[in-house]
DNA sequence: AACATTAATATGTAGCAACTTAATAATGTC
DNA sequence: GACATTATTAAGTTGCTACATATTAATGTT
């Protein structure tokens, strides 16, 4: 019978990373050539180089042209995690999803969401606040701004009954996303809003996207107590 | 002179992006076969198939063998964030980084903990509080379990100097981890320690960490008032 | 009509070859 | 010795070919 003697990337990735574990190759080592570890695994160096594409994004491994492969001495935890449109989060957890429009303004924008676009001038942006809720309970209270100038069909669009975010993904996905958490207490309207105690403790997620350099929009959820947001490598 | 021709698959991603984006490739839209949009674009099928990859880790397109590929309705927002060792986190920001041990016991493993590795059975572990500084300021508090039994060499490390995170990415650096974030209200000992008025949000970060199957650590790292996190795609 | 079998098809994966690029090393010049 | 120039090297990139795999469509059998 035939053995399946042929490598994938990925049994290479792993061979390397084992003896990255195991100390063959320690840290700050340089590691052989992607040729030669091709020539003694017996498998192209084609494939050695996707896997150590990979050790490298996983950041393992550090490599430079003409300087070879070197093993990091201090690799960076890094994660990955998904933000789905909130409606599809609910409705995931088995819950029943609703959304109530707060508030819908046309507002100059102000100092804190010119930051986080990286502008120096106000510009007109729609301010929208909303509620999204899971089986009936609050889940996540929404402040966003949109930018009309790249944006102005929003203007039309009735937010009443779909959520901000649910149009721009459809309509407008981004294609450039900066994140960031944090925790606040929370205040009276928020805490009103998500039906919690006054200063407790709430998950913030602050996300603004880009579609090349035009801005689109920048939202800052305040998750009700008790959520967690999980990530994984 | 010689224009330069040939697309790079990076190329290809844009353009295909593009099209979605301006909807000439519409959610939920069946794609042409990557050997079609090969010919069209003019360059080989392997290149476009890399775009496609990379549209498709994004979470933009959906793709499946024989099926075809086809524009996602609900794009996902997907990010990708680093936790380095916090000594270097601190150092980045250019303070002075300190470090102070609090408690180190011997102790069986908890519920929760239990709960966060996947495991039936309480199991010898080692219990470490440390506490860590940024300019003689109280930074992060962190809650870690060490499994002893895949670990042995960690009770002969002298924790009072080196973090265990710093022993342990360097000494066993892990395959799989899993990272949770949340919110919670200093409580009086929390606060204590990270110099922060009682019920204060805090910013916490729960990793636990495998090599293969075996469990390594799983830490509760609790960030003192202000801490931000920033991910990006 | 219901079911199993077979064929067709689009993506997935690996290898090979040729060329590009960035970084280092070697060499030459003043 | 200091500096600029050139050569070398190892990773990066693209294209091509061949084959694997999963899924759908078509066909055959009862």
């Amino acid at each position: 019978m035939n053995m399946e003697l042929r490598l994938s990337w990925t049994d290479v990735r792993d061979e390397i990373r084992t003896r990255i574990l195991n100390r063959t190759y320690a840290p700050g080592d340089k590691l052989p050539r992607d040729e030669d570890i091709a020539a003694e695994l017996g498998c192209a160096r084609t494939t050695v180089h996707r896997a150590m594409q990979a050790l490298s994004l996983a950041g393992l491994v550090e490599r430079k042209r003409k300087g070879g492969t070197h093993v990091l001495t201090d690799p960076v935890s890094r994660a990955t995690f998904e933000i789905p449109i909130t409606r599809r989060e609910v409705e995931l957890r088995g819950a029943k999803y609703n959304y109530q429009l707060i508030g819908r303004d046309l507002e100059q924008s102000p100092i804190n969401v010119m930051a986080r676009f990286g502008i120096q001038r106000p510009v007109q942006m729609l301010h929208v606040v909303a509620l999204h809720l899971a089986d009936n309970r609050p889940y996540i209270l929404e402040d966003r701004w949109i930018d009309v100038q790249s944006m102005p069909e929003i203007l039309d669009v009735d937010l009443t009954k779909e959520s901000a975010n649910e149009w721009l993904v459809r309509y407008k996905p981004y294609s450039r996303i900066e994140v960031r958490f944090s925790a606040i207490n929370a205040n009276g309207e928020t805490a009103q809003h998500l039906s919690a105690p006054v200063g407790s403790a709430l998950f913030v997620i602050e996300r603004t996207t880009w579609i090349g350099q035009a801005p689109i929009t920048t939202v800052q959820a305040v998750a009700a107590p008790g959520y967690q947001l999980a990530a994984h490598n």
